[in-house]
DNA sequence: AAGAAATCATTTAGATATAAATAATATATA
DNA sequence: TATATATTATTTATATCTAAATGATTTCTT
């Protein structure tokens, strides 16, 4: 194996890519004081409105132990809310709270342009292609949860 | 914006595959004691044998702050030993030591087994869109250097 | 119903990521 | 040549990641 291989390996080229494509985001983020963490949650919450720790997990796909940490942060500056579930005492549900759904607004158009901009500059066959092929990828080897 | 073009989107879907992909490498790097951005050093090191600590971060993906600590850790360790460079007063040669190539042969295997029976997973045809839509996507939008 | 096994959020410990800054050195410019 | 600018590895501060463990609950088995 040579370094050619390795960087045309799947995992480098998915970090490269990531590499390539995040700090724009990051940027807009940061200027709204947000993480991408803490993005990635709001976005959900902006969507579903409460959600249960564990789901919120998946889909982020921020672990456990880290989300915590977000969530924390997130509480502390009141943008969500934490409250003990009703029908499972171990669950903990996440809400947003008014400040939170508010800064949707705020941050979401440059992250929709930003979006826009990144999809605009590939060749729509090979972004088709691509997604398609991430998402088989991702079904064929995800770690079922029963 | 829905949950559902959240999900689809190209950072997530990334992710998603990233998370689908390498808890089986990360256990093959445990296993031999090492984290994965240990190994993605070493893994540049076994074709290179020495490389100046600026070309290693680019190499690695790993950004300088993180690579610091990286390599602390490896010289610590015995497996590799740094240098000032003689040509540039400010750069650091990365050198492999004895011991730092003898693991070459104790992880290579498996970890070549491990991406094999990836590459297996996936429609041939897929596979190669795929690297070759990461490709083209990462050459659009990588910060050039100077 | 009682005990075993699983799940949930959390904590811990260590390593890494990100953004910003620093000192030392090198290069470019006037 | 003196000065401004750029680059290099590093440090700092804060946030997150990974793996392993925990106590509290719930579910499964018998």
């Amino acid at each position: 194996m040579t370094i050619q291989q390795f960087n045309q390996s799947l995992p480098i080229l998915l970090y490269r890519t990531l590499a390539a494509v995040m700090p724009r985001f990051r940027r807009i983020f940061l200027e709204a004081g947000l993480t991408e963490q803490q993005w990635r949650v709001l976005r959900v919450l902006w969507d579903r409105n409460e959600v249960v720790f564990r789901e919120l997990a998946d889909l982020t796909l921020i672990a456990p132990p880290s989300l915590v940490g977000v969530i924390d942060r997130l509480e502390t500056r009141g943008l969500v809310s934490r409250r003990r579930s009703t029908s499972d005492r171990r669950a903990v549900d996440i809400s947003l709270t008014a400040e939170g759904r508010s800064i949707e607004k705020q941050v979401m158009p440059a992250v929709a342009s930003a979006y826009a901009d990144l999809k605009q500059s590939v060749d729509p066959i090979v972004w088709q292609q691509l997604l398609a092929g991430l998402e088989q990828r991702t079904d064929a080897s995800r770690p079922k949860r029963r």
